[in-house]
DNA sequence: TGAAATTATTTAACATGCTAAATAATTTAA
DNA sequence: TTAAATTATTTAGCATGTTAAATAATTTCA
């Protein structure tokens, strides 16, 4: 039998409607605990943070975690600072480092949100099933991976 | 042999990773033609159109298509006519509607990165191959399904 | 040591994403 | 027919993404 004519997919966009589709099931949780998507990656780095016995994260850090650009993370900090989720303190070693900690409010938004996200994944496992999961998880490492090598390539 | 314990990863930071490394590939080309990525989304969109024979695309329809919301989608428009990349118009029938064409600069450019895009789809299924990038189109696919069935839950 | 290069973060300026509200045109229905 | 509901788009206000430039602290090295 012939297989049928291989057309591309719009890639990028496929994996922009995934993602949103991924953050529908979320974002209400999110907006209820009054959290942008942003304040809630930061979070998220924090509480995994303070789980582990550390005692503030650097902006620096956060970014890479969070996948948030710099600029983008330094008006999301002040935003958060202002309302009282997360504190901000100059290291004391190295002067231009600021570290960073969830305040108690803070990290018990993240201890709510981290309940809901893994029932979240407990459902997307029970729907799509474990294998198709894990295959997905492969796939887009590969996707990512590539990207890496090329960019060696122009150094 | 013991299956290793089943870590979940974070999927909508996976899904936004290599969402950007897949565009890492595709902005150069854009940035040359003076694109932004939402642009170049509405402009493939109308380039599609014109390609179809069609005279102009309704902005709801651009909308859609281009995954770009309303509000975003007017200020993009307006920038693209004063950059003289589209043309906006009244519809004749139904004075609420907008309809948007691409002008010839506009069509110029959608040639150019088509190409360009073609070249890198090609590139990435040379990389991948070709079962693993349908494999992931499809997987995608279901993602994209879960939500749409747990949407209508709630209606 | 001290000027130059490097590193970490912020500011500035503009584009985009998002929600809600405002406009404007069309359709529905009393 | 016309007031109310619906639909399409824009405006407003704020948060975020992005590049380039500015600040500030540290490191390197002549």
């Amino acid at each position: 039998m012939p297989t049928q004519p291989f057309r591309h997919r719009n890639l990028p966009r496929l994996l922009l409607q995934a993602r949103e589709s991924v953050m529908a099931h979320t974002r209400p949780g999110l907006r209820d605990q009054g959290l942008s998507d942003q304040q809630w990656r930061v979070l998220r780095v924090l509480g995994e943070d303070h789980g582990n016995g550390g005692h503030g994260v650097e902006t620096g850090r956060i970014a890479r975690d969070a996948f948030i650009i710099g600029p983008s993370l330094s008006g999301v900090l002040t935003r958060m600072e202002r309302d009282g989720l997360i504190e901000r303190e100059r290291d004391a070693d190295d002067q231009r480092r600021t570290v960073v900690r969830a305040t108690r409010e803070g990290l018990k938004r993240v201890a709510v949100l981290s309940r809901t996200i893994e029932a979240h994944y407990a459902w997307m496992e029970q729907q799509l099933g474990h294998a198709k999961l894990k295959q997905l998880y492969d796939l887009l490492d590969e996707v990512i991976a590539l990207e890496v090598e090329s960019a060696s390539c122009e150094a």
